[in-house]
RNA sequence: GCGGUCGUGGCGAAGUGGCUAACGCAUCGGAUUGUGGCUCCGACAUUCGGGGGUUCAAUUCCCCUCGAUCGCCCCA
């Protein structure tokens, strides 16, 4: 094997690459509907904004980053994740002067060094939304509402939400210390893991698969939760519960980035191996102050869109399947090949789906691949009809055949859809 | 970063320390001078991810390496 992709990068081959379009579209489609507008931002952005916006201390910046010297010696880094490259253009663009509240969604390709497994890849893409300007629990349950939509909209079937309040970074802080006083007791027969969360992120350890049994009485972080945010999260909750959105109440739900406060989220859904999370999220009201923006409140959600196709699959959700060609064109000799390759220029600018051969190929071979195309109908001009000015028209499914004049082949085909 | 499994033609998939590496699908050619889907006949891997070693002899045994896949950590 001379030249390899990458480890944990694909490539999306037509056939496959339909059902991205379809993914997107969708996606796109219920975005318009809750008054979205898309934003494109850079593919790498100076490592700096994700050492602050991402966190130091988290997997992503401390392991997974594809971090790179330019040749003007600045640090750069592929985005690992939407947020931050949205929230820096937010206020790099100023787009807080705007008298309304920004709404924006975005789609595109995220990387992160990690062995991959099912859903996970190297290069992996992801679609999100993020809201700026407002620190209205409705808004955190529209987001919520925008992504259950989506996940609709495509077809999937039994996504559950659930979510948690990790209130703000003074509340943690407190109920972080809380933690710690709980688990010491128990530390030394905790998992290995385990150990290394309680210094790195004690919630963590609530979350861990091996002892998690022995937590039953651990304290909660909604219990720490001061009045303006518990109130903030039972507006949330009631206004999901009003939309008729199914979701659950996860103490232990903590995020992987340390932006978050208030709202997290998360989607999930079976069928990815030991994979369940498709998209998660939430509320980041410090972070556009944090990468030197106005202090300016946020909400938003990344989805894997690797994990949507994957539990589609799994699901056994059918895609629409590409349309077939309404005509492919059959020429016998020189002048009938010089003929075809105009016809089908013209039959394509006329709007038809169209292609011919090109392979210089029998008939029978010919007819072989208009088979395989699908083709409503095999055109084919030969010496006979070129001297009558006619093509023979065959339709493939009845096998049915009558001659057109050539410049009628396009209203032919029209009229027969 | 750690661990399990795997790597044979375009795809799927047998196989054995030793003569010409099954089979299925696809493809191509023929039966059919200019007609597809069905049928029949024929063709299609000097080679078994790459490198090294053991051996008279390796695709088959050993080591390394690359890759795939699944899992851990973590996450989309």
């Amino acid at each position: 094997m001379s030249m390899q992709k990458p480890t944990g990068t694909q490539d999306l081959l037509p056939g496959e690459v339909e059902k991205w379009q379809l993914i997107e579209e969708k996606a796109r489609d219920v975005c318009r509907r809750f008054h979205y507008k898309e934003i494109r931002t850079p593919i790498f952005e100076h490592t700096e904004l994700f050492v602050r916006g991402v966190g130091e201390t988290t997997d992503i910046v401390e392991k997974e980053m594809y971090t790179f010297q330019d040749k003007g010696n600045r640090s750069l880094s592929l985005r690992p994740e939407g947020t931050a490259g949205v929230v820096r253009a937010y206020a790099e663009n100023k787009l807080y002067g705007d008298p309304d509240i920004s709404k924006l969604y975005y789609v595109g390709p995220m990387f992160r060094y990690e062995r991959p497994q099912a859903g996970r890849y190297r290069q992996f893409h992801q679609f999100g939304a993020e809201v700026f300007g407002s620190t209205d629990p409705g808004l955190d349950a529209e987001v919520i509402a925008l992504g259950y939509a989506i996940y609709k909209e495509i077809g999937l079937r039994d996504v559950t939400v659930e979510i948690n309040s990790v209130g703000t970074p003074e509340i943690r802080a407190v109920y972080r210390t809380k933690l710690q006083e709980y688990l010491k007791p128990m530390l030394g027969e905790l998992c290995r893991d385990c150990q290394s969360r309680y210094e790195r992120n004690p919630m963590r350890v609530l979350d861990c698969k091996v002892d998690q049994h022995r937590f039953a009485d651990a304290p909660s972080v909604i219990d720490y939760l001061d009045d303006e945010a518990a109130a903030h999260f039972t507006k949330v909750q009631s206004y999901l519960t009003a939309m008729d959105i199914p979701f659950r109440l996860n103490p232990r739900l903590v995020r992987g980035l340390d932006y978050y406060t208030h709202t997290a989220f998360e989607f999930k859904a079976a069928g990815i191996g030991a994979i369940d999370t498709i998209g998660g999220g939430g509320r980041y009201n410090g972070l556009v102050g944090e990468v030197g923006g106005p202090d300016q409140p946020g909400v938003g959600f990344g989805l894997g869109l690797e994990r949507i196709l994957l539990v589609l699959a799994a699901q056994g959700v059918e895609l629409p399947a590409e349309p077939q060609l309404d005509v492919y064109l059959i020429a016998l000799g020189d002048a009938a090949e010089a003929e075809a390759v105009r016809l089908a220029y013209e039959l394509r600018g006329a709007g038809l789906k169209v292609d011919k051969d090109y392979t210089g190929r029998k008939m029978k071979a010919q007819m072989k691949s208009a088979d395989r195309f699908a083709a409503r109908y095999a055109a084919i001009l030969g010496d006979d009809e070129l001297a009558q000015g006619v093509i023979t028209v065959k339709t493939l499914a009845t096998g049915e055949q009558t001659a057109v004049p050539l410049g009628e082949l396009a209203n032919y085909v029209k009229a027969n859809q």
